[in-house]
RNA sequence: GCGGGAGUAGCUCAGUUGGUAGAGCGUCAGCCUUCCAAGCUGAAUGUCGCCGGUUCGAACCCGGUCUCCCGCUCCA
């Protein structure tokens, strides 16, 4: 566990140092769980972005993009869930240290309550044995109505409360019905605070008429509100799926481990619209997709894992994560959800548009399903990170930090060393970086001894540096030395651009793992 | 949000019972090197997280605050 922590420690420091990431607005000593994509952060986030988006969008002929606002209509998340659902109001236990979702204690408590009243049941069926009359016997016994009137008493009343957002008196009914905390036993609780996940904004200068408007919390209600024009204008036939990434926000309540949890995140994610009926045979399909994509990067296919939710959110009939094993232990990199009709249906209501497919096989039309696939951008960034950075023994004793990205992702494919800063060679080096530019994301170092520069390169994940000395002036050669095996090969400087895109080449990487 | 730990140069850290800061690495310039980091010379860089208090004097003591890490909690 030290171990894991310390590092998860080296991960960040490296980022920084090496700059891939870092922390928002450091000046100011930072913003909570903010943080920006430094040179090179930038670079192998792009490359990610863009390794996800030909995966999905190029190779699928029946899979178009969109780039849908951060602003939407205040109704869109009416629609869509939000309003209700990330709206928590919370309270602490004083004395345990724990948090409550004050609406769950209360439920909680009546299921207690819900449990006696089929303690009663059950005896009563063993006392009357076959004659036992289950509904009579309910609407009768003056205990079971009396257990039964009280949960809706309480279920009524917490329902008005949680619509007033009546807080105090959250708080008053978890002291009257003396609801204890379920690990300590203790009552000594703080009052209830009401926790909206969903960031607020205004649309007009004029803050007496403007607008109320939220910061998206997820990017899919964009692909939904657009489903028809697109459906229309792509002329897109079901089954289809609308592509997007861009950024979410959330006032997470506790937003922690580096970049994997922040307020301000990216996600890509692609919508599948389906026949209803066929939703899960497209769901196990796209597990399996997202997991093959995942392998291709090469990281490890041990560090990936599905985790299939039991509880199932209220638009959803089948969900599974990809879970993988980050520096602090397996954790969700990817969602992929069946979230049936729900959306468009929401919509539909909510907006008065029809959104829907005709069919001209049944001449009729529907309502689709759809099938979500869901990537946290930065999660994924944290895992090929955090995967690739190494420390390796070598076979002389000594070590080295070498940040094995895979090559088709590293920021900088090559780096351009002349051998000495004399004699001719950093202008000999010069040219054949301005010719390599044209192809690739290069970088030029004459600063110390040729074994420091390699290095250097190693641990910022360049897979390649070529290193031009006497010999080139006279032959056209230089020296191409890769990062894994540390191996050198001596090739002419018109081989440089074909080796190099063979080896970062997209259908390379993604090939052995398309399904 | 609660509890615990931490914040001194880009990084890792030192700083003796309070007397306004150092090292190694890195960076930059030059020399030397002629293919796997740590050869030589020189240089730059910190209002010691921030604000306030105590004191003749605070990196050090006190209060507040911000941020990070760990645990709890939450997580579409």
């Amino acid at each position: 566990m030290a171990k894991q922590e310390d590092l998860f420690k080296k991960v960040i420091a490296h980022a920084k140092e090496y700059g891939y990431i870092f922390q928002s607005s450091e000046i100011y000593d930072g913003l909570s769980a903010v943080y920006d994509y430094a040179q090179n952060g930038v670079e192998l986030k792009k490359n990610i972005r863009d390794y996800w988006w030909k995966a999905m969008v190029q190779l699928n002929d029946n899979i178009v993009g969109i780039d849908a606002a951060i602003l939407m209509h205040p109704t869109t998340w009416k629609a869509s869930g939000h309003i209700d659902a990330f709206n928590d109001p919370l309270i602490d236990n004083k004395d345990s240290k724990k948090r409550y979702r004050a609406d769950v204690l209360i439920e909680d408590y009546c299921l207690k309550i819900e449990k006696k009243i089929e303690k009663e049941i059950t005896k009563a069926a063993k006392r009357f044995g076959e004659s036992f009359n289950k509904e009579e016997f309910i609407t009768t016994n003056q205990r079971v109505l009396t257990y039964q009137e009280k949960i809706n008493t309480i279920l009524a009343r917490m329902g008005k409360s949680l619509e007033k957002e009546n807080l105090a008196d959250l708080k008053l009914l978890i002291e009257e019905l003396e609801i204890a905390d379920p690990l300590s036993g203790s009552k000594n609780w703080t009052e209830v605070k009401q926790f909206n996940l969903m960031f607020g904004t205004k649309l007009g200068a004029n803050t007496a008429t403007a607008m109320h408007l939220y910061l998206r919390p997820e990017t899919a209600q964009g692909i939904f509100v657009n489903f028809a024009n697109v459906q229309k204008t792509g002329r897109m036939k079901i089954p289809f799926g609308i592509a997007q990434t861009g950024k979410a926000f959330r006032n997470e309540i506790v937003a922690r481990q580096f970049i994997f949890r922040m307020r301000e995140f990216e996600q890509m994610e692609m919508q599948y619209f389906v026949k209803p009926g066929t939703e899960i045979e497209w769901y196990e399909k796209w597990k399996e997709k997202r997991l093959n994509w995942h392998k291709s990067l090469g990281l490890g296919e041990d560090n990936y894992r599905f985790h299939n939710h039991d509880k199932l959110a209220h638009y959803a009939n089948a969900a599974a994560d990809i879970e993988f094993n980050f520096p602090f232990g397996f954790k969700e990199l990817e969602g992929i959800h069946s979230r049936t009709d729900f959306d468009l249906k929401a919509h539909e209501e909510h907006s008065g548009k029809k959104l829907r497919f005709f069919d001209p096989k049944t001449n009729a039309n529907y309502v689709p399903y759809v099938v979500e696939t869901s990537v946290g951008l930065d999660r994924l960034f944290l895992a090929i990170f955090s995967k690739a950075l190494q420390n390796e023994e070598l076979e002389d004793g000594s070590s080295r930090v070498v940040l094995r990205l895979p090559s088709i992702l590293a920021p900088t494919k090559v780096a351009i060393l002349p051998l000495l800063k004399k004699d001719g060679l950093p202008e000999l080096a010069k040219s054949i970086m301005n010719d390599l530019m044209y192809n690739f994301q290069t970088m030029y170092d004459e600063k110390d001894a040729i074994g420091r520069r390699y290095r250097r390169q190693d641990a910022n994940g360049t897979p390649f540096c070529i290193t031009i000395d006497h010999q080139s002036l006279e032959d056209n050669t230089v020296t191409i030395r890769h990062r894994d095996s540390m191996k050198q090969e001596r090739i002419s400087i018109n081989e440089i651009t074909l080796i190099v895109s063979k080896e970062i080449s997209f259908k390379k990487w993604i090939h052995n793992f398309r399904v």
